[in-house]
DNA sequence: TCCTGAACGCGAGCACTGCTCACGTTAAGG
DNA sequence: CCTTAACGTGAGCAGTGCTCGCGTTCAGGA
């Protein structure tokens, strides 16, 4: 069980070794550098190898940029889980803000890292097969809370949504069954986009001239604007 | 006046036309292949110029860059604003929707554009002085809303907002000066976030499998989302 | 135990990029 | 008219992604 997928030959443990060495030396060229200029002629050097050398690991470099693109995905997933996890579960709102912070602080601590998932898509559009399941952490944390508020039968009234409107969420509503409203789906989806956008806005430079560059009235900012979603999901 | 800045000697015609054939190309191979891929060189060759040449009118690539993005701006605000104005001043929730509907409309045809000035910014980080000016264009029709929306006695009774916060937003208020509450003002940055971030979710592929892919469906779902936002500023 | 085939690292090379520079040409204005 | 600045050219530098043929090294079957 365990052992299959352990190296176990020389060969093998090295190539682990040096696979995700080159992973390491890419995230930290895109921490420092951005996507754009991620090079894998400069990882190479910085491994001391022949650029050719490392095709034998990695196919190209938007293979190099998915694996990082994962591994963003995962690391704010993982930041995310653990904040809301440390609230108590019946703390709905509690567990909603911290996720929200959670995102903005990775956010801010990984900007590069953050253009890359949530920017504009670098690669050639198409996400491959292997970055849906990490990119779907942060929203099943965000529907989480969404269900537990339901069960708890703190969920607010839902308002009515016309057909149209229920037959778009289609593929949402296979995930969650009949556990949360489609009204308070909907409202979960816009709290996403909501934090999502104000995260990329603060980030991308469009609250220059806005709001306040000092990081204490950022902050107080983003809260008052979280809490304010969470209002709008029925969350005191 | 006019005759100014009208080009009169050939040669300051000619470098005018060359400047907009420039300009007219690399709009093309923005949309046609995104940002990340436009290569002066390649404008050059459909200019039927040496690369070199084509410096002589633009400093770097950055500036191509840059002159897109202005030019990006100022589509994305031409179309909002027409949208905007042909609503009667007094129907609020009218010009606000049509406000949304005109950057996702836009964004949809242009997801190249979009993502240049709303996803990752792609040059080194500042955005030049230049660029500012047209890239509030959409943001002054949002907030020339809420002026009228307060001004009409419409607006909803505004809620108390602690000192920091107000703090955070003091560039913002020099603009709008005591028009508009500051409570109405943060739900301004929040739609103004929930439509970039809902219209950023969906272009960048972030609704795969989230929202059903059909048009219509898409559409009936971003009308859906930002009605509820309109609610939350207050509007019918 | 040997030996065959796969994995590996290397260096050269192709096509492309941004950008610079010295060079003739051309046109504008004192 | 003639100087000066703008222009277009082509060569060239440094960097990129990626390919290919070459020896070497190692793993596992005969």
């Amino acid at each position: 069980m365990t052992a299959t997928d352990v190296p176990r030959t020389a060969r093998e443990r090295a190539r682990a070794e040096v696979m995700s060495e080159i992973l390491q030396v890419g995230r930290s060229h895109l921490a420092r550098d951005g996507a754009a200029a991620l090079s894998l002629r400069a990882v190479a050097r910085d491994l001391g190898m022949v650029s050719s050398a490392v095709y034998r690991y990695v196919p190209n470099r938007d293979a190099l940029l998915t694996m990082l693109i994962i591994h963003a995905y995962n690391t704010v997933g993982a930041a995310v889980e653990e904040a809301e996890q440390a609230r108590a579960r019946e703390d709905h709102i509690g567990r909603f803000l911290a996720t929200c912070r959670a995102v903005r602080t990775w956010a801010r601590e990984n900007p590069h890292e953050y253009a890359l998932i949530y920017g504009s898509p670098v690669p050639g559009y198409a996400a491959p097969e292997d970055t849906i399941a990490p990119a779907t952490r942060v929203p099943v944390v965000l529907v989480t809370i969404l269900i537990d508020l339901t069960s708890a039968g703190a969920a607010p009234a839902p308002e009515p949504v016309s057909a149209e409107v229920v037959a778009s969420l289609a593929p949402m509503t296979a995930f969650t069954g009949g556990h949360v409203s489609q009204d308070l789906l909907l409202r979960g989806l816009a709290s996403w986009g909501t934090l999502l956008g104000t995260v990329s806005l603060e980030l991308f430079g469009h609250l220059h001239n806005v709001v306040e560059e000092d990081p204490a009235l950022r902050s107080a900012f983003f809260d008052h604007q979280m809490r304010q979603v969470a209002a709008g999901l029925g969350l005191a």
